[in-house]
This record gives structure tokens, sequence and C-alpha cells, in this order.
DNA sequence: CTTTTCATG
DNA sequence: CATGCAAAG
């Protein structure tokens, strides 16, 4: 079983660049979206389009128009899907959904940038309360041996190799020390990033570039979207992979492969 | 001597779709410019590639980026100009300069758009105090005789003649009965409108299209840019032409022909 | 630098 | 539909 994650920065900028023709070569049982960026209404013929090729579309968009969101395609239509975490302020902004296959669990999460309004740090709160409240929330069952996988885009390089610039970016938000002990004791309590996991020592391997001229090129990147697997899962885990070379968004896409239950 | 007169709907626009091409084949002694939307900052290097054929230039911008704004450019430095209507209300927006060459004053003006924020047409007062300080202001010049030449966007259509649909625009800003009356006083009063009275039959002469997609190719425009001539200066006027074959605005040039003092 | 919205035309 | 801006990333 094969799920994919990728912060697509705006489906409808994904569609013009092709989105479909990827799409319609993947072979994948889950692709989560991150950034959609859209409410349903304003991509009806997008979503028509997925569905089309057989996928069940599921879509969860921010109040604010062309913000953030989350979609989930699956040739299999879930068994249940959860979307709050019982917080106004943690649900505006379509950041989750959490789906159920069978006895796996795929949590897609767009987690919130630290990066406020005058580039200062200011919601770096709100992005602690999101990994919170999603974790808290699942602990009860990655803590019983459940299969759960949480994938999406973190917004925060776990360590040093995780970017290609650690010293001049200690001050970014996504690499500040209070940023990377946050995802690092979620990790230690029972989660592990898959392809860390499996390439413990490799350099290189991004799944974000900035967009400014020649920077993907020269691969400065950070890799900040994760598949995070409990406990319970990691025994049926095959790989973890990366897919830099898809373009179309500010990130690449990601995922991993497990064992059918 | 030759003055044209063009809306450009951003001089930064109309840069990147070859007006340096078109102004170098231009043999026109002044070209006034209506709807710039930059503020000098904004425009060094165009002003620069101007300024480099041999042109003067003189920029006027609103308070608010991005925003309407006027700019001259004359073979020769004119010997004065002004800007203001001496009201804060008229001159925060950038929409006039009034430019003496010898004894002929020519003026360029961005009349104000009547349509307010809802589409309604809570601007048409404003455009009406424009409107009335503006001729107040050069009536004089006007009643003693004196070479006058006020040239621009006025927003408004004349007559039924002067718009592809009269009928179904009687309740748009720019063909309102209220916008027409008023232009048609200012005419009354001893200003001619150039081409109008050149051709005063013809219809299909319009200055600007509304930039859907094949109403420019069908000619469903409107006659809102207009050169008004005063009494003084009638005698002297050669012709009134249109440019409609001009691209790169929503609008094309129009100018007149006089006769050197 | 990019996507998307908004105000304005 | 298009320009230029702003917010956000």
């Amino acid at each position: 079983m094969k799920v994919i994650s990728w912060n697509v920065n705006g489906i409808r900028s994904v569609f013009k660049k092709g989105f479909m023709r990827w799409l319609n070569t993947q072979d994948a049982d889950v692709i989560c979206l991150q950034e959609t960026r859209a409410q349903r209404d304003q991509i009806r013929s997008e979503l028509a389009r997925i569905a089309d090729k057989g996928w069940f579309v599921h879509l969860v968009a921010a109040e604010k128009k062309g913000y953030s969101g989350v979609a989930m395609l699956s040739r299999k239509d879930p068994d249940s899907i959860w979307t709050s975490l019982d917080s106004d302020e943690l649900d505006r902004e379509g950041r989750l959904q959490v789906a159920r296959f069978g006895d796996l669990t795929i949590a897609n999460g767009y987690f919130p940038n630290g990066s406020g309004k005058n580039r200062d740090h200011s919601r770096i709160p709100y992005k602690f309360r999101f990994y919170e409240a999603l974790f808290d929330k699942l602990e009860p069952q990655r803590a019983s041996g459940e299969r759960v996988l949480v994938v999406g885009d973190y917004n925060t390089a776990p360590t040093e190799i995780d970017l290609a610039r650690p010293k001049s970016n200690r001050k970014t938000s996504g690499f500040t020390h209070a940023e990377c002990d946050h995802l690092n004791a979620i990790l230690n309590k029972g989660w592990t990033d898959v392809f860390r996991a499996q390439h413990p020592n490799e350099t290189g391997h991004y799944s974000w570039w900035s967009n400014r001229p020649g920077v993907r090129e020269k691969n400065v990147g950070w890799r900040i979207d994760l598949t995070l697997a409990s406990s319970g899962l990691l025994p049926d885990v095959q790989s973890g992979f990366i897919l830099p070379n898809v373009m179309g968004s500010d990130h690449c896409p990601i995922g991993v492969t497990i064992d059918a239950s």
C-alpha cells in the first residue's frame, strides 16, 4: 500500500501545471494534499476530473478564501473521517483530516507555519497548540498499538541534516530550537520519521525549496514534509521516499509504502 | 503640431507590451498618458528610457500605490506646469497636469470613474466636482479667447452614437443621463469635442473596450477619451483622430493636430 | 519569488 | 477580464 503526501501550494495552480497527468501515473492508494487554497465551490471542475479517474476525494477548506486547506484522494472510500481538534481556533483553517481505512488510520495535516505578519515568530505558539492537539488526540490509538500514519507538511525540519543551511537558519521559523525540540519530543513519544529512520545519516534529501531562482537547482532545501508512523505501524513500514523531481509546487511529494493489513 | 492622449492602464504593463517601440514611431509633439498607476520610484527605469529618446517627462502620481496617475511627454519642455485644483480631495489622486507651451495650454486629465465600491454610482458626485473644478479654473482662459486643449479619459460618452450599446447602458456609470448632461453642459459653454465636430454622425468610433474576450474584436466600445478645444483654439484645429489599432491597454490612443501658433 | 484575494477600472 | 497590491508562505 502506497501513501503520498504533497503540499501543492494551490490546487488550481498545480492543475494548470499538469496535476492530472501526474496523478494518472501514480499507483498510490492514498494521496494527501496540503495547501489546496480553495473552497469546494471554487474547484468544482477540478474535483470532478479527479473523481472521474476513480478517486474518492475529501476536502477540508479554511474559512478564509485562498488560504490553507487539505484534501485526501483515495482509491477506496474511507470507513470514517474526522477533521476537528475540538478547538474553534485550530479548526478554522482547514488543516486536518483523519481517515480510517480498515485498521489503518491516516492523518493528513498541514501544520501551521510559525511565521507571523512581520516575519516574526508570532505564529509559533499556534503551531505548537496544533501539534499538541493532534498528537494528544492520537495518543490513545498509538499507545494501544494501533496502526496510525500522520503525513503532511510539518513546517519544521527535525535536525541539522534536514536542511541545507542549518547554521544560517537557527532563527528562521521552521528550525528554531523551540520548534525542533517540540517535534522531536513527539518523535520520542513513539512516532517514527520513516524517511529518516531508513536513511539515518544521508544529507541532501529535501521536500521544500524557496522559489527564488536557482534555489531548487542548487538543492538548497528543507525536509519539512514527513510521514510519521506509530509504534504499532512501524513493523509494517516498507520504505519512505521523496520525489524531488516532481515539479509544480515549491514542495515535492513524499511518501511511504506499507504492508496491507 | 500633434497631441496624443492614451489611457495606458498601467505604464508598467504597456512597457512590457512594447510601449517604447510604439513611442519611437510617433511624430507627436506631446503625449498625454492617463492611468499610469505608478509612483516615480516604481518606474525609474521606464522614465529613463523615455527621457533617453529625447522626451521631457512630467509625472503626477496618486497617493495610493498602483492607482490613477497621469504623465505628459513632450519634445519641448513646457514653460510651466500646474497640477492642483486647490482641493485636497481632488488633488490626492494624481489626475491632472496643465502645461503651457507658448500660447498653447494643454491639460491632461484622468477624470474619475463614477463607479464606486459596490458597482454603484457613489463616485459620480466626486467626478462632477472634478469636472467643475477644472473647467471653472480654465474658464477665464477660454473666455478670453486663449488656445486651450483639454485631453484625457473623461469616463463619459457624450451621446448615444459614442458607444455601441447605448440602450443597455443608460444605468451604467459613464452614460447615465446625469453624466452626459454634465459633459454636454461643458461643451455648450464653449468647448468643442474635436473628433465629433469633424465626424458629426459617424458611428463605430470608440476609444475603450471592455477587456472581456471578443469585445474589442466586435468593436463593442465606448468613446470616452476626448480632446476638447477652447473657442480660441478651434480655428487652429486641423483634425481629431482615433488610433483603434494600437494595442496594449483597454483604451486606444486618440489625438488632434493643430496649427502651430 | 509565488499563489490567491481585493479594490479598481 | 486586467492591473497592481496585499497577505501569506
